[in-house]
DNA sequence: CACCAGGAATGTA
DNA sequence: TACATTCATGGT
């Protein structure tokens, strides 16, 4: 079988840091329960431009609230009702109003379960046209919480790409297409290799 | 005290 | 299409 240049780092990186740890931990298990899907959804979206560190906290408090959950944050009355439980993951304002958007569109859909069994490309437009979710936080969302085989582009995947020169184009559908064209169609082998691509990146400043 | 972290929306040309 | 600006906290 012929492997590719990918294939083989993606081994290196297994080597070298086996499985994927901390939050990984759960990001990258399987199965999972639909709450636990449900905290990578909320996680996604708390984590964008911030520190997971500071997200900790933050889902910290949404959980001693009993609003770690999709239908608990959909049904406050107001967003603004989660500003000092979010509070330490930063642009608490935004992320109250994103954070229900979110909620709000998986409740309309039908739920995580159901949203797991919808076509993957219809399915990203339609998370796309929630006001705060981008590219990247539609891909984290379909990867790690919905076991959806969508490769996740990031700042450290930018490193990644740059230091061992893989490719010029470093736009996001570029890298997005030039990682799944090249890895076996698994969201295992995404979920695993870009979890070890973060930590190498944390390693690699 | 200055700087930064898995981004996204909005405005401008 | 391509950039610049804005949003905010906690750790180092």
């Amino acid at each position: 079988m012929v492997r590719s240049r990918l294939n083989n780092l993606y081994q290196s990186l297994r080597k070298k840091y086996g499985k994927p740890q901390g939050q990984w931990t759960l990001w990258c298990k399987r199965p999972k329960s639909i709450r636990e899907r449900e905290e990578i959804i909320i996680g996604s979206v708390l984590t964008q431009n911030t520190n997971w560190q500071n997200v900790e906290i933050a889902l910290g408090k949404l959980k001693k609230e009993n609003l770690l959950s999709l239908n608990r944050i959909c049904r406050v009355k107001k967003a603004s009702r989660l500003h000092p439980t979010i509070r330490s993951s930063g642009y608490f304002r935004s992320k109250a109003l994103y954070l229900r958007n979110t909620a709000c569109f998986f409740e309309s859909y039908g739920g995580v379960k159901k949203a797991m069994k919808a076509p993957h490309d219809d399915f990203r437009k339609e998370l796309l046209g929630v006001k705060g979710i981008g590219e990247e936080t539609a891909d984290d969302i379909m990867l790690y919480a919905l076991d959806m085989p969508s490769f996740v582009i990031d700042e450290y995947t930018r490193r990644f790409v740059k230091k061992h020169d893989l490719t010029s184009d470093l736009s996001y559908g570029s890298l997005k297409d030039y990682f799944e064209e090249r890895l076996p169609r698994n969201f295992k082998t995404y979920q695993d290799f870009h979890a070890l691509i973060v930590i190498w990146g944390k390693e690699n400043k």
